[in-house]
Formats: structure tokens, sequence, C-alpha cells
DNA sequence: ATATAGTTCAAACGTTCGTTTGAAACCAGA
DNA sequence: TCTGGTTTCAAACGAACGTTTGAACTATAT
């Protein structure tokens, strides 16, 4: 008997999802059609609504593909270094941006682009995915927020709100890379996607800004 | 003579932008149909091709209309400050994202529609979109990187570069604002359109990690 | 071999999209 | 009042969209 390829269990479903996670990432969501997706990923037509029921749906396991393992790492890496003693607010944060870097390295299986897709969803118009986003976070969020308000004790709750929601932007924004303006000249491309230096970039950034001294004005607003 | 309403040259042009703004930022360039958008704007469907030639160039003249004042009055804030004597890194963090925030506070004209949809646009993911961006933020990000470099001599400029982008990352998502994906819990909702608060915890957050220092791995990176 | 469940396929469905058309309405200046 | 350029209007155009359909195909188990 020849040699024939056995076919893996859920490969249309993967294939769909590859290709969607590339396509939405270079396109957006409403851009990217069923057709150019189907034929990218070399099935038929009628293979999304079979396998997933719809387009939207679609999008739905898109992301439940790869948030749920990220944010779990964010939580494990978390709680493996609270086991060792308190936390600065440096090491919480690294903590939160190394799982969505490792993505970025990780260019054979598509995780480059759907960090770089995530990067610009957090902004996405469409409310049901926002809410799925928001959902698909929501664990994760309400851990590091009790990270960081029991390292920064001092801090007004409300100003810790607004400065992760800062951090969170720098993370997004720098996230989506390539997708983004590139509204200043001298980025060199090829440390765009080196995650080690990014890492550090983002750390000592991030770091500071948490830490910043609060001023009398915003004291005064809590 | 009975009074008769003075019809304005270009009221048609308005009326349609200012239309296009708030359905833009609420659904996206692609979901917006130019149906909704002229029923909004009351005005027949055909006016936008009529006035403007496409949607897509619908879109160019919406951006244009706003940013190029906005970015004007960021290099105008700047020569003025500069004129005075030495700049601190601080003060030119104020000077760029003071003009946008006004904006915010515009609510009546329209202009807190346009800096949300302008927030949402930075990740856009149609390119020449972002080639316009691009090319409309391109004086006043020279002239800002410029003003960086003076202030901060000391600053690898490749370093510098990338701070510039983490600062640009954490305005644009603040300013997408309530179209942003709610991730953390606890910002309430009034405090959104402060401008004079955000302009505070904002350039607090900035100042902070502009001036982060600089750790050795980055610095032998350059 | 045959039945059964799971999957793929080409074709078509109805809808909505951006754009075009040509006539009607408007409004100055002569 | 006529005229010529500008603007508005209802209607339609072709194309592309997400989805559905029912038959054909595949693999497994009896």
């Amino acid at each position: 008997m020849a040699l024939r390829a056995v076919k893996p269990p859920h490969e249309t479903r993967t294939r769909i999802l590859d290709a969607a996670e590339e396509l939405f990432m270079q396109h957006g969501f409403e851009a990217a059609s069923m057709r150019l997706l189907t034929s990218r990923a070399g099935v038929n037509l009628a293979a999304v609504n079979y396998h997933f029921g719809s387009k939207d749906a679609l999008i739905e396991a898109l992301f439940r593909r790869r948030i749920d393992p990220m944010n779990a790492a964010r939580i494990a890496e978390l709680e493996k270094l609270e086991a060792d003693g308190n936390l600065s607010a440096e090491m919480i944060i690294r903590a939160f941006i190394v799982p969505s870097l490792r993505l970025i390295e990780d260019a054979k299986s598509g995780g480059r682009n759907f960090i770089r897709l995530l990067g610009r969803t957090y902004t996405e118009p469409a409310k049901p995915i926002r809410a799925l986003i928001g959902q698909l976070y929501a664990p994760a969020m309400e851990r590091y927020k009790k990270a960081f308000e029991r390292a920064l004790p001092h801090m007004p709750r409300e100003e810790l709100v607004w400065r992760m929601h800062f951090m969170f932007g720098t993370l997004s924004y720098t996230l989506a890379a390539t997708d983004a303006v590139q509204l200043i000249a001298g980025c060199k491309p090829e440390d765009r996607y080196d995650a080690r230096l990014l890492e550090e970039r983002l750390t000592a950034f991030l770091a500071a800004g948490l830490n910043a001294p609060l001023k009398s004005t915003i004291r005064k607003a809590a």
C-alpha cells in the first residue's frame, strides 16, 4: 500500500484559523472576505460556516484560541513570582508583557500575526468584538490590578486605574507595530520583532510611568 | 420680503463631514455605509459622490479638516515656548497633547467625535488611510523630534524614537477612550472627558516614561 | 459489502454595497 | 423673464458580500 497523507482531525479548522489571523491582520475584519479567506486557506467557501457557524463565530474562536493560553501564562507567571515574596511594580509589568512578546517571536505558527491583530483590536469599533476581548481579559486584569495595588499601596486607586490604562495603550500600540502609522522616522524595522530588546525598552518606560510622582492636581481629584 | 434662511455656501459638505465623523467613529470606515451616512446628514445619497468624488476622498477630506489645524497649533505652541528659553521634556509633551485634548472638550462641533476616531485610526488596517495620516503628521513629528533631541541630548537617538513611539501609543489609546476595550474596571466615565485632569495624568505618566533611566541592555543595543 | 456519520463541494440565494445617471429644482446675472 | 451653471433628487447599476443548499465524497464500524 502506498504512503498516504493521513489528514489530522481538525486540519480544516486550523487552516481557516491561521489564514484568518493573517488576513484579518492585513485587512481588518470587514475587509477580509470569506472568499479570499477560504481560498487562502485552501478550503471550500462553505467550510467556515460548516465548522464555525458564521464569520462572527470564527472571529470569536480565533481570539479564544490565543488569548486564553496567553492570559493563563500571565496569571501563572504572577503567582510564581508572588510565591517568592513581595513584588515590585516593574516585576509585575514584566510578567504581564512577556507572554504577549513571546508570541511576537512565534512567527512560524502565526503568533506574530495574531499579536499584531490583537494590538489593533483593542480599539475595534465593533462592539461585540470589544465585549469579547474584555470578557476574555477580565480574570487576568482583575488579578494584575490587585497585584499592582499591593505593590503600590500609597497610590490612589483611581490614579492606578488610569496608569494601567496608559500602560495598556502603550502595549497595544506597540504590538500593532508595523500596522500602526509610521509617524516617527527612524525606527529600525528589524528591531520591531526583537522581543528581548522590546521587553527592556517597554519595561523601563512603563515602570517609570507607573511610578511617576503624584502631582497635587491629581491627588486632590481623588 | 419675508425672512428666508440663507443657505451657507457649503452646508451640505459640512453636514456630510459632521455625520461622517460621528458614524465612522461609531462603526468604522467600512461598516458605516453611504446610505446611513447621507440619511443621518439629511442629504441625498448621491451628495457624497457629487461633493467629494468617492467615499475614500470623503475620508481624506475629513482628516484634512481637523489634523492640519491641530498640528499647526502644536507647532505654534512649541515655537512660542522655544522663544522663551530652553524647554524641558515635560513642557514639550504638554505642548503636544494639549491641542488634541482641546478637541475632546469641543463636543458641540464634533471635535470629540473626531478625536476618538483619530485615536482608532492610528492602527487602521487600510494602508491608504495610514499613509495619509502619516503624511499629515510628518511636519509636526519632525519638529517635535528635534525639540526632544535638544531637551534630552544624553539620550541615544534610537531609544528616543522608541519612547516617542510609546508616548504616541498611550495618547492614541487614551483618545480612543470609550471606544477602547474596557479592560480595567474602575475608570469613572465622567473623568474620561475632563481634559484638564487628563492633561495632568498623561503628562505625569509620559514625562516619567520618557525620562526613564537607561538600562545597560538598552544602551549597548544602540 | 453496506450503512452511517462526518466532511467537502459547486452553485446559487437574497442583500447590501459604492457609484452612476439623467431629469428636476434652484439661483444668480443679463 | 430668460439663461446657464450649480446643486439635489429618485432610481437604477453592477459587483461583492455572508450564507444556504443538496448532492457527492470519505472514512469508519458492523
